[in-house]
DNA sequence: CCCCCCATGTAACATGTTACATGATTGA
DNA sequence: TCAATCATGTAACATGTTACATGGGGGG
């Protein structure tokens, strides 16, 4: 039952999921409901994420609990109640608090795609210099994880069986070839000046 | 309370979950304890899976009560107990169908992680050709991933946002990249007969 | 004596998956 | 009328995280 009693203001509360959080960021780039949300991972490329029922209801429940979106209860030509979904003033704060976190270059490795998400879903809130910064630091994280990882062969140079020491290399290659990406995006940024 | 009830002998149940079988893979190769997988997960490289205590204990209890694991207490040492966990045969049975899964291309650009994993596991229990047949079949879904990739961006030629085209081109680089690799692993692999 | 490492585990809590339930509307 | 799609959700279950609890033994 939708309780109608507004949460804490200043949204203070245990932190957001990455999923919570880019559903808010979805959300506050444009108003949708759950369904609308569903349709629009399925559209993505290649099963990024497929969130289950059970998952995005809930989670777009808590979101409304704490106050961070706000549903419109709309009955759309005829149909049965839909819940339009909007992010409220705090949630477009905490929304942009995340988007601002910084890099944590231990957490590269392995939290990669949250990266690639936050990326993704700046454009429309970070001006374009705020962008190129985290880029930088996002190289910068993505460098320095290719040379722990080196350095982490060179140490066991001799000890690691055939197939361990490939399954590592394939990891340097994948995070040098994000390394490259960051290179290229920031070129791409810097040379052509879109309005945000 | 460790009910010594064995379990379903052939193994049927539920699936496993990744780090179940990786738990099962990993003591297959070499006897261990609890505290041991958590040492030898702590010093992987880099942060690859660091699983807590309440993950991995009830985990390895799981293994146990389905029969694929075995404990010895042991007294190490005048220390307290010490549980040496060692695989059955029908665990070893379970590890070994697990390595032979084949590469199902859906999955393989959510999955690459395991797929390593199951490489990094081969070594001991699959003959080369077979390595080589499953690199080979790793190679064609990220392929085949990378064309689908490809085409969907194709298709999309300018409805989608700068932002949303630059992180789904780091998707095509990294796959890219990791099909790069495959295909080095194999020459590695083929021309360096070393005893399985 | 105190602290750190060995070695096990539990409790509370939140979250996710799978599968099912419900009902309205649109098009063949 | 029948099926598919729109649109919401719940129930059972398993799993994970964080934090805490317990206790022996070795070294400074």
């Amino acid at each position: 039952m939708a309780s109608s009693h507004a949460e804490s203001p200043g949204a203070a509360g245990r932190p957001l999921t990455d999923f919570e959080q880019v559903l808010l960021g979805v959300i506050a780039d444009e108003p949708r409901s759950g369904y609308g949300l569903k349709k629009l991972f399925n559209s993505s490329p290649a099963s990024v994420y497929q969130p289950s029922p059970g998952a995005l209801y809930p989670a777009l429940r808590r979101l409304e609990e704490r106050g961070l979106l706000h549903a419109d209860k709309q009955i759309s030509s005829g149909r049965r109640t839909l819940r339009l979904y909007q992010v409220t003033e705090s949630g477009l704060t905490v929304y942009r608090e995340w988007l601002r976190q910084p890099v944590v270059p231990e957490t590269v490795g392995s939290d990669l795609g949250q990266h690639l998400m936050r990326f993704s879903l700046m454009e429309n809130y970070l001006e374009r210099a705020e962008v190129i910064a985290f880029l930088m630091d996002l190289g910068d994280a993505l460098d320095g994880f290719v040379r722990g990882m080196e350095q982490f062969v060179a140490a066991r140079q001799g000890t690691l069986r055939q197939h361990a020491l490939l399954a590592i290399e394939h990891g340097v290659v994948i995070h040098r070839a994000s390394l490259d990406w960051v290179r290229s995006a920031m070129a791409e940024l810097a040379e052509a000046p879109s309005v945000p």
